[in-house]
RNA sequence: GCCGUUGUAGCUCAGUGGUAGAGCACUUCCUUGGUAAGGAAGAGGUCGUGAGUUCAAUUCUCAUCAACGGCUCCA
């Protein structure tokens, strides 16, 4: 008998080699028809593997993360069977889970798959879930497995099996489709319900754009058809929430073939915006002991083969201009600028910090297929910084730096984030980042210490790190699940030597120092870009475009409406009067949809009694108040920057 | 940059080898209406761009540009 402990900590006494499946039957029927996998002690298995000893048993069902994991992995490899079935001779490489269903990537041999393709495919799986053919777990001798995908003619699968050792291979087999495979998998093909192939795309072998590029289904499957039908509807939801078509719909920004890809225009309620995020940043920053500067949009190589990097990012500048035997680069980042700016005059360490900061226009030459709305533009305003100080004032610089990025995520309610120590890649040094080695990790020390310290969650990343060093990265993720940095704040031990930038030390000796480069506020193109998702259109009063809407009744209330139309625009309110020959109704309507925060109705009412009646967005009816109370309130919360 | 898909009115989308249609938006008129769509009429498109096939192309073919979904990249 073996011993069997439960998450609740009961314990349970099994005959030797039981399965999770087995165990769950036990308990109750119901149960054990929900069950697709089981985690025991720790290790996600198959709900048929026999368990010899003692254990401890999760048995997961499709509620469970792992458990939809493993259905999704199980689904991959129904697919799998259906394209094989459906073009026979294709090749495969790896078909793993993904965070909302599968993909499966293989070699077509030339083949073009179309979206009809997937129909077609999505009605093989329906048929081969039918047959309930059960994922049969099998141990395979390294000779065997490759003698099998040798004869299969599958050099993906044999490359796969190099990296394997004898004895810890293993085969899943359903219907009349096996793959290499670790597992674990679902019961059978049965649970697989419902299905939905969702696109083709190009994958790169091994994920190396000089590999052959090969062809990757994905698609999402769900235990039942409303479930599946759930998922579609939260994507469509998703969708109207997407910034590109909101940002169309509120007239932020727009974008124009004549004038180029990547290169949005912000419209006049879009430079509202900009505008508050700007007045937010001075503000913050001058208390803060910023000094603000202002660079120009081009530079001689001779800087960026100074700053170093030309040889790191010449591909993603736009060609250079040459002019009189002279090439000038569009500015990809501000921070050679200001780099120029510190060497301008001589430093004293009385001098530092010295913290330099510049909404900067910079010009990135991104690859045409990497452009996605304002998230990533080939032209970006960034709320850039650079702060110079010494080895001493490191900590407490970079500190202040996280804690600003926290004041701002609170008056925006960013609470979905990820922060990122970006480290470097010790094989990459000298090619995608600078060869100093020790200093590497000397400052990736100092930055986990200063995150440790103020007890900010992080998540260590390594090869996402500047070449000048180590960085923080404030990830978040579009409403179409694309993962973005929003804001960074990073270490930069090279670019001071470069500059040869130096100040003179309480001991009176040149010491070189220390940069920050900083930008909570990433770009104002990301930035906005998430804001319009994240508030899915519905700026707070403080940013909205228009801030109050006047609804006349009827066109006999217009010349109350033209006073009040005064009265708040001398009050600094972004306010509108709608004058059209509309009913109130519709007037509502309309404002509503445009996600204006404030609708003020005024009819025979209010002109009598000098009042306005008060109509929140999303909210309805607030009920009448007089005209100084409107104003001195909506002052107040704009002020304030409320949520 | 690579793989795949798409491109018709301001927006969302039908449609056709014989130079195009709907709803919303827009303009005008009627209506002066109290908290999410009042009625009528009208205007608006060289069907992304270029070339080819054809008596004839928005429709078929090719190229190109752009967008979209991924991959790679992301200071």
């Amino acid at each position: 008998m073996i011993k069997i402990t439960f998450p609740d900590g009961a314990v349970r006494e099994y005959q030797e080699g039981i399965t999770s499946m087995e165990v769950a039957k036990s308990i109750s029927e119901g149960l054990a028809k929900r069950i697709i996998a089981a985690s025991v002690n720790g290790e996600v298995w198959d709900a048929s593997r026999p368990i010899y000893n003692d254990s401890t048993l999760k048995l997961l069902s499709w509620n469970d993360a792992e458990g939809k994991s493993t259905f999704w992995h199980s689904t991959a490899h129904l697919m799998a069977e259906a394209v094989e079935s459906l073009f026979p001779g294709v090749k495969f490489w790896v078909g793993p889970p993904v965070e909302n269903g599968f993909y499966y990537d293989m070699d077509l041999g030339g083949r073009h798959i179309s979206e009809e393709d997937l129909r077609k495919l999505e009605v093989k799986m329906a048929e081969l879930a039918k047959q309930n053919n059960v994922y049969t777990r099998k141990e395979i001798s390294k000779a065997d497995a490759v003698k099998y995908f040798t004869e299969k003619g599958d050099e993906y699968k044999l490359d796969l099996l190099q990296g394997l050792k004898d004895g810890e291979i293993t085969f899943y087999t359903q219907g009349n489709f096996t793959d290499l495979c670790r597992g674990p998998h679902i019961p059978n093909t049965g649970f697989i319900k419902a299905v939905k192939l969702t696109n083709i795309a190009g994958a790169y072998w091994k994920g190396d754009e000089k590999n052959k590029q090969l062809t990757r289904l994905y698609g999402v499957s769900f235990p039942s058809q409303k479930e599946l039908d759930e998922y579609l509807a939260l994507l469509e939801e998703a969708k109207k929430r997407d910034h590109r078509k909101l940002g169309k719909e509120l007239g932020i920004f727009t974008m124009d073939d004549d004038v180029g890809p990547g290169l949005p225009l912000w419209m006049p309620n879009g430079t509202i915006i900009i505008e508050e995020l700007e007045r937010l940043a001075k503000e913050t920053e001058q208390a803060a002991g910023y000094h603000r500067v202002v660079t120009p949009h081009i530079a001689k190589e001779s800087m960026y083969i100074t700053s170093g990097h030309l040889p790191y990012y010449q591909d993603s500048m736009y060609p250079p201009i040459e002019l009189e035997g002279v090439k000038y680069y569009l500015k990809a980042m501000n921070c050679p600028h200001h780099h120029k700016i510190y060497a301008a005059e001589p430093r004293s360490y009385r001098d530092l910090p010295l913290r330099l900061a510049e909404y900067g226009t910079c010009y990135r030459y991104e690859q045409s297929g990497e452009l996605f709305g304002l998230m990533r533009v080939r032209c970006l305003h960034m709320n850039d910084a650079h702060i110079y100080c010494n080895k001493e004032q490191f900590a407490s610089e970079f500190k202040a730096v996280n804690e600003m990025y926290i004041k701002y995520f609170k008056i925006f309610g960013i609470d979905k984030y990820v922060m990122r120590l970006s480290l470097h890649e010790p094989s990459k040094l000298g090619q995608k980042y600078i060869n100093e080695p020790e200093l590497w990790l000397e400052t990736e020390q100092m930055v986990r210490r200063v995150l440790k310290e103020t007890g900010t969650p992080f998540v260590e990343v390594p090869d996402e790190g500047a070449f000048y060093g180590p960085k923080i990265d404030v990830q978040i993720w579009s409403t179409i699940g694309r993962e973005f940095t929003l804001a960074t704040n990073q270490v930069d031990f090279a670019q001071g030597r470069r500059f040869k930038l130096e100040f003179t030390n309480k001991e009176n000796h040149p010491e070189t120092p220390l940069i920050i480069h900083r930008a909570p506020l990433g770009t104002h193109e990301r930035f906005i870009g998430f804001l319009l998702e994240h508030y899915a259109g519905k700026f707070p009063t403080w940013l909205a475009p228009l801030q109050v809407k006047i609804l006349p009744i009827s066109d006999k209330f217009l010349p109350y409406a033209q006073t009040l139309l005064e009265s708040l625009k001398k009050a600094d309110i972004r306010v509108a009067v709608d004058d059209r020959n509309e009913k109130i109704g519709k007037k509502i309507r309309d404002t509503e949809t445009a996600k204006v925060p404030y609708m003020l109705v005024v009819g025979e009412k209010e002109v009598n009694e000098n009042k306005v009646a008060v109509r929140r967005q999303g909210k309805g009816d607030l009920g009448t108040k007089d005209v100084e109370e409107f104003i001195n309130e909506i002052k107040k919360e704009i002020k304030n920057r409320e949520s």
